[in-house]
Parts: structure tokens; sequence; C-alpha cells
DNA sequence: AATAAGATGCAACTTTGTTGCAAAATATTT
DNA sequence: AAATATTTTGCAACAAAGTTGCATCTTATT
């Protein structure tokens, strides 16, 4: 875990700081999709507001983190898989919302199917967002 | 046009009035979606901040409009179709953002594929965002 | 150990969204 | 058509979210 943390910010040429371990071991902890006021949170003691913000900003350039699209207004991150570039993200899984715990996963063994647009249109990216109740607040 | 707005207005049992027919009139004038900051913009000089936010809220809670999950954290804002009613939307349509223009348009004539979920997933609504080159930018 | 490069915290500020209340506009009743 | 009741609006004040410049401290490099 340690050792992952590390990696990942050797591998993308990024120094060793306190506040990119911790929100990088935040991430790591679960796997979900944290909310920035969640990270804010759970940080805020030890790292200044500001600091939290342009963490995410290296972090999202990098593609280390993307972000999940939400209605609520609340941007949403989760950790990119390995073959995310700088820039370039094949985040092609599904992201699944709880409504009930609010949680948000990222579903990587589902694929999104194919999705036939009118003429003239031209997909680069598809990002579905599934909510609904998940197996933990089933009952 | 003018007779669309009052319709819309009519059958939602909502009192007729500047700001509302305004707004309706931008959303009716233009077939994307709207950012919040558009709607602001575009009637600033005629109506406060505050009464643009609670027209959106209220054309939201009648089912009037939907907003459209951004990965930038800006709402956007679309017109229903008519069978949406008041708490539950059936907006099962695909929204198509243009990396280039920057609009989000409905893509109602293309319905959102099946997916599977794992076991213990239930679904309740599924939003499928496309980005990529809409027609009018693709030369 | 010394230096260069980069990250952090602070303060100040901008932008975005919210709430209470009095005044104004719309709808309803007679 | 006037009077009344109901809604909506604008204002002011505030709360929350996000940004920027700069001095200080930390990490990496030599």
């Amino acid at each position: 875990m340690e050792e992952a943390i590390l990696n990942i910010l050797k591998r993308n040429q990024l120094s060793v700081t306190g506040s990119r371990q911790r929100i990088l071991e935040l991430f790591l902890g679960q796997q979900g999709a944290l909310a920035h006021g969640d990270i804010e949170k759970r940080t805020g003691e030890k790292f200044d507001r500001v600091t939290v913000y342009r963490t995410l900003q290296v972090f999202l350039n990098k593609g280390i983190i993307h972000t999940i699209p939400t209605t609520d207004n609340s941007i949403r991150y989760a950790l990119c898989k390995d073959d995310c570039e700088e820039g370039h993200h094949h985040d092609n899984h599904v992201h699944f919302v709880c409504e009930q715990c609010e949680n948000t996963v990222c579903l990587d063994e589902v694929t999104i199917p194919e999705i036939s647009l009118p003429k003239g249109y031209e997909a680069r990216q598809v990002e579905v967002i599934v909510s609904g109740i998940c197996p933990a607040c089933k009952r």
C-alpha cells in the first residue's frame, strides 16, 4: 500500500509530499469515488483547503484520477486504472451511484455497449452513470 | 411559440410571470441544453440572480426541465419532453456534448441500450453522456 | 551541505448558491 | 372592476466553493 503510493508518484514524476500521499491513501483505502468535500473533510486538519484543490488538479492532469459526472453539481473523483495516460483517459467503464448511501463505485467489469449516433456525430468518449440501489443497501 | 410557453405554464399550474416566460423562451429558442451561467447572463439585466435560481428550481420540480450530468461542475438544464411528470422523469435519451463548441444536445432518437450489472445492483436510472464532435463542428 | 525547483499555507478575493422578508405582481373572489 | 388572497420578486445579507499572488518551507538535485 505504502509501496503503491510511492509507485504512483514516482511513475508520474511527482515529488512525494504529505498531502499527495494522504490523498492517494484515501483513494486506495476504498474502492469508490470521493467527492471533493469528502477529501477536504478527511484531510482538513492537516492540509490547507487550497492544497487539496491543487493536489487534485495535479492528479487530474497526470491522469491519476478522473472525474465522474454528477447531476448535483458536486464533482466526484476516482482513481484511474493503470492504462490512463496524461491527457487521454480510457475509463470506459460504468459508474454506479447508490441513491441510498450516496456511494459511487466504478464497475470495471461492466463494459459499455456500442451506441450508434445519428449521422454526423463523432463519439470520442462515452460516460455511463447508473443510479439505483447497491448490494449493501439492498436489504 | 408564445402559445407554447403559456401552455407549459398553464399545464403545470404556474402563474405566468416575466422571468418564467423569458427562461422558457430561451429553452425553446434553441434545442440544446443551457448552463446555469448562460441563463443568468441572458436574463441578468431583467431579473435578479435569485429569481433565476428559484425559477429553475420550480421548473425542475414540475418536471419541465431536467439536469444533465457534467464533469466540469456546471449544471446544465434541458427541456423535458411532454411525457415527464412531476417527480418522475423518463429522460432515457442520450446526451451529446461537443468538445469543440461546448454545446450539449439531447439525442432523443438514440435509446439507451440495456446494461447488465453485477449481482446485487439494482438500476433505477441510466444516464449516458457521449462527448465528441458535433455535425456543425465536423468540418 | 548547498542550491535549485517545487509545494504549501495564508490572506484576500471572486464566484456560486441560499435564506428571510418586505414590496410588487398575479390570480381569485365577489 | 375592485378587493382580497396567494405567489413571486428583488434586495440585503450571508454561506459555501473555488481561485490567485506571494512569502516560506519542503523536496529533489548537484
